[in-house]
DNA sequence: AATGAATGAGCATTCATTCAT
DNA sequence: TATGAATGAATGCTCATTCAT
């Protein structure tokens, strides 16, 4: 979790690693996530991964830059793996159910990224702004589509528009992480299974 | 010598005896929800209430002192409202459903407030913040109460800890300020009883 | 010309003087003349002027503020002088005469903000620069105006354009600051008086 | 290691055999004159030759030893064309008319040049700057030569120190960077001519 | 109750230059 | 001959806050 001062010669040969930026970035997620994006200093983050402003600067445009690749990578990862979920076999609730375990599950892995994602999101430059709202609708698209499967199939009740449902469902997962400890009693999956349960419950005809 | 605890009531019934404060106060609301709290200087906040710093400074003790009244005054409302609807008669199932209606249509009345509370909450001094958090769990408590009361009643299922149906309900309602717009076409009430009818329908045995 | 630590209460009465905003135009101008814009500080001209930076940025929006007011300083001086003697009555040579030997020992009165001018014009921001160009312009053409007189009344010649000539004298007395000092055997009339013969002389038919 | 005083002769005549050299040097001459010597980054230099700043810097000691070199070439060739002039035979107001003639024809030639000369002087290390004012001191009183020969032969009026018609000539020359453009309806050798003849006369007795 | 000049610490960013490769 | 990652110092500017009036 701690930084490594010294940089440990690539022994798998797979990634050609960029040991400053990702160090960058994890510095700036983590100080992103704690103080806020506006409370941060640029001075902050570079002491936190051991280099200089200039390095800094180097890899990144700006500190807005760096906000940027941080919404660029989470969204990546969800919206990957909805697709991996969304697409197995199965009955639709099934699917459903586990999409949302696994999307809790996955949130409270990477509680930092989601506490930045919806508190700093005004701080993007207006133009990127939009870009990550109209990839974030991409991804509750794709849910929407699947409850929409299973109100056509009639395992889902249709009196409230899908649409209505994934806000809901999803304001809960993103607020996770303004309640949710590590050092709580329940896991990430044990969330996950509880949420999922109580959304599929209320989807019962 | 800035901030009076306790003000005289309002004895016109009027909102014009202390209008420069209103004024600021009401301000300092919009734009923090439109840009954040470290995104907006006093500047912009007396110019658009038409004053100068110094007014702001005798009424206010610093920016995070009109922070944190804005922050009291959307805890007081909440807790004013759950308060009369948690303690009205009639079934708990009724009066559940109908606090949830209320929660959510008052929050969208006062969206502003609400996209200001848990993006800017890591901007109050820690010990504000504390009692911020403190408050807001009252809240939860009471709600919480109330779910329990269904769950001995045997109306709600109680296989799911109420703190956490609790949790997946706020989050719901908490996220309204990310995707609601004035312009939709759904009326707050309209969102509020799509909203109870799923909470309703998880709860179900 | 050293700056007064103690600024003395204004007896006269007259200018209701702002001793901070004169005395950051004073060695901002001294500085651009002996530095360069660009190579001037912010902090250099502040520290300068015994204040400190926030003062100045509440005089002055910005630095290119304070080179903007240095320019609209020239222009007006020039201008009003240059009425002055243009608008006298007697014959037209006496007066081209008596405006180039007046310009050439104003501009070295004011050599610092000669130097400045050609040198920084490109630091301005280009509708600023605009509006200094149109300005100058403005006064180039007023004298031009004198020598199209003399040129119409046949005491000058006719064969040489009256734009040109402008541009021609103008040159002599915009490069002043590059060779002219104050420790110098000629005084700033001494100088005018020649290149006002000159300039007479190379106008003659 | 990087600035060989003494560079071998271009057997080929070609401008080729140093291409990247060539083409920072013309670059940083196009862009000081265009935006100012501080205002031009070494990036935006390299960026505009499509090279890389270690290529630069291999070629050129400094930013500054681009400047250096630039202020070099200029002098280099008037010095170069005005002993071409001074020393050809004929009259000695021929000899200066032509001499004028072609330094404000070379001077439009290379306006860049021109424009960057007195623009950015200041920015030369004190001590080469030292040398530039020296080589610029040698020209101007290679010119004055010409003129106190001319007093001498009574061809010239010698009531006006030649040392101060060189400077009001020069002034007229040096600020034709700042009005001249090549769209306008003058060519470089008619402006000389006009400015040459309004020299002769301003000498005549 | 209110002004506005002044502070001083802090901020994001730029940039000429170096150096291992 | 050339690269590009990294430095470190400096820069213009912002801003919450104070205080004499």
């Amino acid at each position: 979790m701690a930084r490594n001062g010294a940089r440990a010669p690539t022994t798998t040969g797979g990634t050609k690693d960029e040991p400053v930026r990702q160090r960058l970035l994890a510095e700036a997620t983590r100080l992103f996530a704690e103080k806020g994006f506006e409370s941060t200093s640029v001075q902050e983050i570079v002491s936190a991964a051991g280099v200089t402003k200039g390095a800094m600067y180097h890899y990144f445009d700006s500190k807005d830059d760096l906000l940027r690749e941080i919404y660029a990578r989470v969204l990546r990862l969800q919206i990957e793996r909805l697709e991996r979920f969304a697409g197995a076999p199965g009955p639709i609730a099934d699917r459903v159910h586990a999409a949302a375990v696994d999307v809790i599950a996955t949130t409270i892995e990477n509680l930092d990224d989601s506490k930045i994602f919806f508190r700093s999101m005004h701080q993007l430059a207006p133009e990127t702004q939009k870009a990550v709202r109209a990839e974030r609708r991409r991804y509750h698209e794709r849910f929407r589509d699947l409850l929409v499967e299973g109100q056509h199939a009639e395992v889902f009740r249709a009196d409230v528009p899908a649409d209505l449902v994934v806000d809901f469902f999803f304001g809960s997962v993103h607020h996770l992480g303004t309640w949710y400890h590590t050092d709580g009693a329940l896991s990430g999956t044990a969330v996950g299974k509880h949420f999922a349960d109580l959304l599929l419950a209320s989807l019962r005809h």
